[in-house]
DNA sequence: CCTCCACCGGAACGGAGGGGGA
DNA sequence: TCCCCCTCCGTTCCGGTGGAGG
């Protein structure tokens, strides 16, 4: 049933880019200059999740490692490095310069190490919006070799709070916009990972284009629900994917999207969101009230504050009303 | 319209944790 | 070994905001 699993895994990277290849050239043109020598130009990759932001920067730096031999690349999600001694040393990890690493590295030590690259230095800063400090950025700008990618998805508040001159450095930056799948773009990029990923006639066209209808637009969780429907029809030892099968995939999609999101949340975080799932929509207040009572050792309603902040980041929870009229429920009915 | 109240989130601080250097 | 310098997480403090109700 399952012929190559790789190809249905989030991180696949794909040999052919397939409907994204304005987007692609775009990006291409900012970056090529580093073939002739020349400093290529910082970019912005801005769009909703699912529409290939992520693919197209990773695929990009990749077809410049073939070309280039004295070229360095590299990709840091910023949600899982969100601070600015995380992204400096994945930096650094990217050109071997990590060794001895550790957190009582003197402040500036690190940069200075990024200043001495003799190589262009490429890197992909993903879902930039989730760093602390932004402040981090205009010391990046600030290397001559290294030239950003920065990848986010709602362009418009990321970069509010840095002051006027790194904003328009920042707008200086070739910007790429992605929009969502089509439908029809969708069903053929599901159609490659069918043809690569699974055996011949394992699931309709039909069936994809049902698919593509449900991810609206958002190509990881077509992807998602694909993966979960060939995992449950070779569970079932089926050697295709049934309608029935194919309909159970989807909350099955949904539940490790969420499950994935719950496994990063510490213990604390895990009881508020617990809160929040069992006992419907409730006022931050509530919530807290609720938290105390359900743990030995409580933190402080600033801290309840924060956890709520990061299950809404975490797209676990959302929030409706402003002021004291606010209320927390999960996501998703 | 104005005041109260709950909530929001920035800022500053402190302690724990962790490893290098004298 | 002790000291130093860092990060990380939570705390305290507080000004700002926007419904609800007089």
């Amino acid at each position: 049933m399952i012929h190559d699993a790789r190809v249905l895994q989030d991180d696949f990277l794909p040999r052919e880019v397939v409907h994204r290849h304005d987007e692609m050239n775009h990006l291409a043109g900012a970056l090529e200059p580093v073939v002739e020598g020349d400093k290529p130009q910082h970019a912005l990759l801005t769009g909703p999740s699912g529409a290939g932001k992520t693919c197209i920067a990773r695929y990009s730096l990749n077809q410049l490692e073939e070309q280039l031999l004295d070229i360095d690349t590299t990709y840091v999600d910023c949600w899982q490095r969100s601070t600015r001694f995380r992204v400096l040393s994945g930096l650094l990890d990217g050109v071997g310069k990590a060794h001895s690493i550790q957190r009582t590295m003197p402040h500036d030590e690190l940069l200075v190490r990024l200043e001495s690259l003799d190589h262009p230095y490429i890197v992909v800063l993903d879902e930039v919006d989730q760093l602390r400090d932004l402040e981090l950025l205009r010391e990046l700008y600030g290397i001559p070799q290294l030239t950003m990618v920065l990848v986010t998805n709602n362009k418009r508040d990321v970069f509010s709070t840095v002051d006027e001159r790194l904003q328009s450095r920042l707008r200086s930056a070739v910007t790429v916009r992605f929009d969502r799948y089509a439908q029809d773009e969708l069903v053929s990029i599901l159609q490659d990972r069918v043809e690569w990923g699974l055996e011949p006639g394992t699931i309709s066209t039909d069936q994809l284009a049902y698919i593509a209808d449900i991810a609206a637009g958002n190509a990881r969780d077509a992807i998602s629900i694909l993966r979960n429907a060939a995992r449950a029809a070779e569970r079932s030892g089926s050697d295709t994917i049934s309608d029935e099968i194919l309909r159970e995939a989807v909350p099955e999609a949904r539940a490790e999207l969420r499950q994935k999101s719950v496994e990063k949340l510490t213990e604390h975080q895990r009881v508020v969101y617990g809160i929040v799932a069992d006992a419907g929509p409730l006022s931050p207040g509530e919530i807290h009230d609720r938290y105390e009572s359900a743990v030995d050792d409580p933190k402080t309603q600033r801290t309840t504050r924060k956890y709520l902040r990061k299950l809404v980041e975490y797209n676990l929870v959302e929030t409706s009303g402003e002021g004291p009229s606010r209320i927390y429920r999960t996501t998703g009915g």
